[in-house]
RNA sequence: GGGGGCGUGGCGAAGCUGGUUAUCGCGCCGGCCUGUCAAGCCGGAGAUCACGGGUUCAAUCCCCGUCGCUCUCGCCA
């Protein structure tokens, strides 16, 4: 090319006028009066609007009509402020105008297959199989630029507490619990795998014990499980360990990060501590893990009111060990319509409850379907430990502690933005904490809530002994608008505890020794005591620029079946790349048969 | 593994109680046009109605299956 830029498209302001200057960029539109041409050239930093007068340069106008649609051009030309009344004030370039005196077309292209910066409505398919048009467009580009610039932030935060960034093996070994792996053949040893890391934690409680206190990484992580709106295969964590400390100087430490992010991305002021909420009060009053704080409708236990109750449906559900819960949603009854309440019910057999009760408070009485079998004690109770007044709704839902708990959660947020509480422009961040160490599986056995590092309170190792299931951890999920954003905890540094829990969770003594006996040595040889916790980076990217989707953070995201729709990933291989590896399929492919 | 939504020129939509020349907007191609900025005006091309099967005199439309995209339950230590 002859004609190299001297500014980019997003720079040039009236203070330029009359110089002479050199754009290179893509034609994003064309508009030929005939006489006057004029084109918006366009790069990652904005768009220029470029002038084509017969008059000025007549061989450059005389090619100008050709030019089209992310046609890569390269002009050279006079900065003139642009006349009276035709300055464009949505354009940050927009009281210039570069009127051509020579150019250079650099490359063709083809017609685009959707229209670049209108691409919200376009199907996937296409956008994803072009996805380097998609990411051309001013959306995506925006959104990759900040993440760059968000990731640089959370670097230099990490580097300035004097944090040691080391990369952690891509190709590393398969461990029992957790999500599917993602396996790699080794070619050298035949018949043995290397699996993708879920996370790193192994390793960075490894170099822990090898002194690197203060580490952290930006991490990518790999999880064979399927994919929802908010989940991709691989993703980004951030990864942080640190040594001699508790609980309180991790959160302290993601504090700070998030407050210097807020405040330079958003210039908000973060006001620290932030709440802190135990996750047994987090299930009891929004029945989920990771509440969104940004409005109230907490939940109430009415199990108590109606444990004798006339009600069978609810009577029946305490009696089989399970419980009735209720939201007061305050002043909904005249935003809700009869429909809005019955369709409760097909939205919570999601979650397998059988149904919503409701009450609408009116001024003349109670309405509902099922207050005609309270007694009027029940009825008095009831009113009175939900607050309910006239013009509120009570939702019920009675069932095991679970399906009430995932339901009423549901309910919550959907009610939450059907009745309008939620300031969508919040940030609204929380701390859980004291989980509990151990969950009941499906066969009732004891399985991590956190993942098997994780040490118990010192105060409840006694427990383990006792009752697996009472044993709080020192561990602290940090929650975003309702999502959980991150998690951490103090991790076991001591051998024994370290095999305790490994046996609790069935882990037979050969395995743990096959799978994790590096980490049971590696804690006999001085680890110290430590903690860490890794966020999602993804995840943060979504909340912080309001979108619904993980594709729109992920340069390169995969579809719902983990497929890549512009690589064609995953794709058949070659026999004899499989003969090499020693392996033999056992799905034959149909058109092979 | 289960449930829901979607699939009609390049893109977005309409059509369908079964019979249409498959409609519209954008884009594309050609022409006109010297102040537009998702320019305007005139003309034109472009569709195996996702794929396969079935019902029917007749299927874009109804039925079954498959594929793809998407949301979701399970799953995601």
């Amino acid at each position: 090319m002859k004609l190299k830029r001297t500014h980019n498209c997003g720079e040039l302001r009236i203070a330029a006028k009359d110089t002479t200057v050199v754009l290179n960029g893509w034609v994003e539109n064309y508009r030929d009066h005939g006489g006057l041409a004029f084109i918006d050239l366009y790069d990652r930093w904005g768009l220029t609007q470029i002038v084509f007068d017969p008059q000025v340069a007549p061989e450059a106008h005389a090619v100008a009509h050709k030019l089209r649609s992310q046609f890569v051009i390269a002009v050279e030309g006079e900065v003139r402020a642009r006349p009276d009344g035709m300055a464009n004030m949505s354009l940050d370039t927009g009281e210039v105008e570069i009127y051509v005196k020579s150019f250079e077309l650099l490359n063709k292209s083809n017609t685009p297959p959707f229209d670049i910066q209108h691409s919200e409505d376009v199907n996937a398919e296409t956008r994803l199989v072009h996805r380097y048009l998609d990411l051309r467009g001013k959306r995506l580009q925006n959104n990759m630029i900040f993440r760059s610039k968000v990731t640089g932030m959370i670097r230099n935060y990490f580097l300035d507490q004097d944090f040691v960034d080391i990369e952690t093996p891509i190709l590393t070994k398969s461990t029992p619990e957790g999500a599917r792996d993602y396996l790699v053949p080794s070619r050298v040893n035949p018949g043995t795998f290397y699996a993708l890391p879920q996370s790193p934690q192994l390793f960075k409680q490894s170099l822990m014990i090898a002194g690197f206190d203060r580490y952290f990484q930006i991490a990518r992580c790999f999880r064979d499980e399927d994919l929802r709106a908010d989940r991709q295969p691989e993703f980004t964590q951030v990864d942080l360990e640190m040594a001699f400390v508790d609980r309180d100087d991790i959160m302290g430490m993601l504090e700070g990060l998030f407050k210097g992010l807020m405040k330079d991305l958003f210039e908000k002021d973060l006001k620290l501590p932030l709440p802190r909420i135990t996750y047994d009060d987090a299930m009891l009053r929004y029945g989920c893990d990771a509440p969104d704080l940004r409005f109230g409708l907490e939940i109430t236990d009415c199990s108590d009111v109606f444990a004798d109750s006339g009600f069978g449906v609810f009577k029946n559900a305490i009696g089989a060990g399970g419980m009735v819960r209720a939201i007061n949603l305050k002043g909904a009854a005249a935003k809700l319509t009869r429909k809005d309440l019955d369709e409760m019910t097909p939205f919570v057999k999601t979650y397998r409850a059988k149904g919503v009760a409701w009450i609408k408070m009116n001024a003349d009485g109670p309405q509902s379907p099922i207050v005609k079998f309270f007694s009027e004690e029940e009825s008095k109770a009831l009113f009175e430990k939900t607050g309910a007044e006239t013009g509120d709704v009570l939702i019920f839902v009675a069932d095991s502690e679970k399906v009430v708990c995932q339901s009423l959660a549901a309910l919550r947020d959907l009610m939450g933005k059907k009745l309008g509480l939620i300031d969508e422009s919040e940030l609204n961040f929380s701390w859980v904490v004291d989980f509990p160490l151990f969950e009941k599986d499906d066969n009732g056995n004891p399985t991590s809530v956190h993942h098997p590092f994780t040490a118990p309170r010192p105060e409840d190792e006694a427990l383990l002994d006792t009752d697996v299931f009472a044993v709080k951890t020192n561990a602290y999920d940090i929650v975003l608008n309702g999502n959980e954003i991150g998690g951490g905890s103090v991790r076991i540094h001591d051998n024994k505890m370290q095999q305790k829990i490994f046996t609790l969770l069935g882990i037979s003594d050969d395995e743990a020794k096959e799978k994790f006996g590096f980490l049971l040595d590696a804690l006999q040889f001085g680890a110290p005591p430590h903690a860490g916790l890794a966020l999602g980076l993804d995840r943060v990217m979504m909340l912080f620029l309001g979108t619904d989707s993980i594709r729109d953070v992920i340069a390169f995201p995969k579809t719902q079946k983990a497929t890549c729709m512009m690589t064609s990933a995953p794709g058949v291989v070659a026999g004899s790349q499989l003969e090499e590896l020693g392996i033999e399929l056992a799905i034959i492919k149909d058109d092979e048969e």
